[in-house]
DNA sequence: GCCAATTGACTACAGTTGTAGTCTCGTCAT
DNA sequence: ATGACGAGACTACAACTGTAGTCAATTGGC
């Protein structure tokens, strides 16, 4: 049921889905570059996830290890439905539409896209 | 440039871009079975908007009408693309599956988004 | 064995959001 | 003219967020 994730507490997540488990200090570290975030926030936003549900913490001696309870792929589902009941009614094809309009797909995603379609046909059956 | 627009804030901007322009009275009326808000609460979220610049009031004798500055598919497009970068480098592909996955494109999606992908892909010759 | 460094717990504090309340002023019905 | 009512302006306040600081316990290095 884990609670909603902000903004900066994606970005901790997004580290531990990239490799976990992870003590604070090395998300922290991970994290310095495109954040320039200290310790003690990385640390704060990594308790409030526990909190929240999202990580589990396991202690390792005098510290803890930080692993996500929930999957990138199914906090990307979830998000992506919200939006899509949000904004489309639940409808696909709108949400791709405005995709394309705001970026132009590339040449490979229509490719992909094509094939996802050709495939969600083929399960329908 | 207009600032982000919150959970509440998006209910208000649903109703007048269904109708506009609206006096807060007016918002506040049909918003009242979905939300049960108060007129001031209405009002205070107005006001918001207003400041964020992403509706226009114009007075109109003793009040203000309301009417939205950014259009909804604008504001679609940019919580798309939004969403797509965050969680899938800004590719449509995986999007797309992951809306398949967790809600299951009806037979009229998936004609949609065929014919969609057509489209495109005359688009770009 | 002892000290400096590290760790998690707890606290802080300003800005945003959700949800309203108060104040003041103009006006419509009398 | 006047007094109640409805409009927007301003104010309130708790929860959540972003971003840290303080503190007390632990421990690895000497």
């Amino acid at each position: 049921m884990s609670k909603q994730i902000t903004k900066a507490e994606f970005q901790v997540m997004d580290i531990l889905w990239s490799e976990s488990p992870l003590a604070a200090a090395s998300v922290a570290e991970r994290l310095a570059d495109e954040t320039g975030w200290s310790l003690k926030t990385v640390k704060t936003l990594l308790s409030r996830l526990v909190e929240k549900g999202a990580v589990a913490h396991e202690p390792d001696g005098r510290r803890f290890l930080y692993r996500p309870k929930v999957t990138r792929g199914a906090y990307a589902r979830r998000a992506t439905q919200r939006l899509a009941d949000q904004l489309f009614d639940g409808r696909a094809a709108p949400l791709v539409a405005h995709l394309a309009e705001s970026k132009g797909l590339s040449a490979e995603d229509l490719r992909d896209l094509e094939n996802l379609v050709e495939e969600l046909k083929r399960d329908r059956d």
